[in-house]
DNA sequence: GTTCTCACA
DNA sequence: TGTGAGCA
């Protein structure tokens, strides 16, 4: 089959919100806080690549793990090409946590936001009563 | 039906 | 952060 590259923006907001788990409103929150850039449709409408997927995953692993939205703009602003202590120090324990054995490194994030990623991913349920 | 933007509480 | 209104 054709292989997406991460960076092709092709999920829309609401397949992003089920993923995330997040709301149409922090996603937009967290655009507008340049923590992502999605691409643009000829209806206005965004579009979201497997590499914004993920890393709205990682800002929802953050609020999991006590951040904010500041937080979040605090992780988003100093991460830029290098990746901070706190982010380390979070997975880190969120590594130790799980004790996530040998996953398969699928993507260009590292092994650490990997894990992360995988535990998010399993415990992505939340409590609905319905 | 879904998403978008803007604005308000 | 959630929600409403009007629009594409």
């Amino acid at each position: 089959m054709a292989e997406i590259d991460p960076n092709t923006p092709v999920y829309s907001i609401g397949v992003v919100k089920e993923m995330t788990g997040l709301t149409r409103r922090q996603i937009r929150y967290y655009e507008d806080s340049e923590l992502i850039k999605p691409a643009r449709t000829k209806g206005n409408q965004r579009i979201y690549s497997q590499n914004d997927i993920e890393k709205l995953n990682k800002i929802k692993k953050l609020l999991d793990n006590g951040l904010n939205i500041a937080g979040i703009q605090e992780q988003l602003g100093t991460v830029k090409e290098e990746k901070n202590k706190e982010e380390e120090k979070i997975d880190d324990e969120s590594l130790n946590e799980i004790r996530v054995s040998k996953e398969k490194l699928t993507s260009l994030y590292p092994v650490s936001n990997r894990a992360s990623l995988v535990k998010l991913l399993s415990e992505d349920l939340e409590p609905k009563d319905k």
